[in-house]
DNA sequence: CTGCATCCGGCGCGATACTG
DNA sequence: CAGTATCGCGCCGGATGCAG
């Protein structure tokens, strides 16, 4: 392997391995359809199960639960259950989850900023491509 | 929906009902498991099909012409094709898509800093769960 | 060398029904 | 209200073979 990879793979991923690589292993987990939608849900305080689901009507009871199981595998939330009837669990971001929030929020402000420039990309290609 | 989600929402996503949110939009182009490494080899300079398949001997031919082509889609790297034989194409990295590896680069230091705390937190909640 | 077509397994995700 | 179990679909991605 050249030595430009060498550096640049050690300054973006900290290894040159794929399996071993920091970035995919930890991204992994909160690239799933709902994810961060959830971790943006309870950036303005905790909420409970209900609420999630009233943030987000278009998520399965099911792939709510996955989601919010696999953030709180990885430190991102926290589940405090309340003994009450009919019982009532609430949900909360971690200083993990608000720090990687905040990481995140570089992505998120640029995909805003490119979106258009994106899509005329896409237009362009589609029609160079398509007529020929 | 409460107003704090209102807030947030326009603050993070640009648009409350998720398949207009920008984030997703753009995002899932380059979510695939190549994609951003691809972006990242291309970092340093123009570099041809075979040298990116060397640089991921992992890759399939086929998932790596797939990603090339989403990327090239959506203008995040250019292709150029040396009329020679046997044929030669070089891509590289547009303007586009040098901005969004520096957008990137938030989320990929968070990650290597914080690999270790999310294994961690992984780990102990596997061994609470476990043994219930 | 570069790229496309085909087949195929895994899994992310949704729909639905059921439990404490 | 909060969560689990089952089923099924679609898509990502790997393997292989063919073509310019």
């Amino acid at each position: 392997m050249d030595e430009w990879i060498d550096g640049r793979m050690e300054l973006m991923l900290g290894a040159k391995d794929i399996d071993s690589c920091p970035v995919r292993d930890v991204l992994s987990r909160v690239s799933g359809k709902w994810s961060t939608l959830l971790l943006i849900a309870l950036s303005n305080g905790p909420r409970r199960f209900s609420e999630l689901k009233r943030f987000a009507p278009d998520i399965s009871q099911r792939m709510l639960t996955k989601s919010l199981t696999e953030l709180r595998r990885d430190g991102y939330i926290s589940r405090k259950v309340y003994p009450t009837q009919p019982p009532q669990v609430e949900y909360a971001l971690t200083d993990e989850g608000s720090s990687f929030l905040e990481a995140w929020q570089g992505v998120v402000v640029w995909a805003k900023e490119n979106r258009e420039r994106v899509h005329a990309a896409r237009r362009r290609f589609d029609a160079e491509t398509g007529d020929l």
